[in-house]
DNA sequence: AACGGATTTGGGAACCGTTCTCATTAATGG
DNA sequence: CCATTAATGAGAACGGTTCCCAAATCCGTT
């Protein structure tokens, strides 16, 4: 098969995005993801992070969802490539765990399928306050 | 407990809007609302449009989801008033069909309290393209 | 019918996240 | 080392949503 390409090649502000995110174990925004890297001194711009993080989604390296409010958060889940998953997101912290969701996956096709819909995709994610925001 | 109580009341715009919604089957952005309002010559501004999508939402008549665009779509369910239910949205033309989904209701209250998540909400809504458009 | 207070309306400005533009800078390879 | 190509980032543009506030409307009371 052809292997998804990388739509921009490694380059040190990727890999600061990169690792930024996969610092955290939580679901982040493009803004604070920005934020956290010119705190650190970063020599970086807001665009750039998009940039990355746009290739990183197409790459399947990164997940995108969007939370109750409507924005838009991004994970690193590279640990799991290509796997699709969801995740139990802490609405406070922004935590997320992956969760094995087989069943949902069955449960979205069939459904689907009965209502004579095709080119299914969905959105399953579960959000709440994890243990230590509670 | 106190019962939440409508945001505005009973007003010819309220009625345009929830009538503009009920009208269609499926999920409309404020905007595509407020432009078939005018379209149909009713004077109405954007803001009441948006202030009665919301008040319509908090008294649980209307129902919200982010589309996978990021877009606010807002949907017309007081025929099912209360009752938690997700959606089979068609990604062309916005049409939606309620489905059942006790059995995803039961996996996610597991799921997250598996993770020990308190405070569970859920999202899990379904896209693909209905038969019309396919 | 007329009045007055409270509520709703809606036009436009403000806001915010995201995308776009494009001149500058850095990387590649010949 | 130069030339070509790709990446960068500052700021402008954009689109959706919220906010603000003066004008209009509604409602209970005389």
């Amino acid at each position: 098969m052809s292997p998804q390409q990388t739509r921009t090649r490694a380059t040190a502000q990727g890999a600061a995005v990169r690792d930024a995110l996969r610092a955290e174990d939580g679901f982040r925004s493009a803004q604070s993801v920005y934020a956290v890297l010119r705190a650190d001194g970063q020599k970086i711009g807001l665009s750039t992070v998009y940039r990355h993080l746009q290739a990183f989604t197409d790459d399947g390296v990164v997940d995108v969802i969007h939370n109750p409010d409507g924005e838009t958060v991004y994970r690193f889940c590279g640990d799991t490539p290509g796997g699709h998953h969801h995740h139990v997101v802490c609405r406070s912290c922004g935590r997320a765990e992956e969760v094995e969701g087989s069943a949902v996956e069955r449960w979205a096709e069939q459904t689907a399928a009965k209502a004579g819909f095709v080119d299914v995709d969905h959105t399953v994610e579960v959000f709440g306050l994890c243990p230590d925001c509670a």
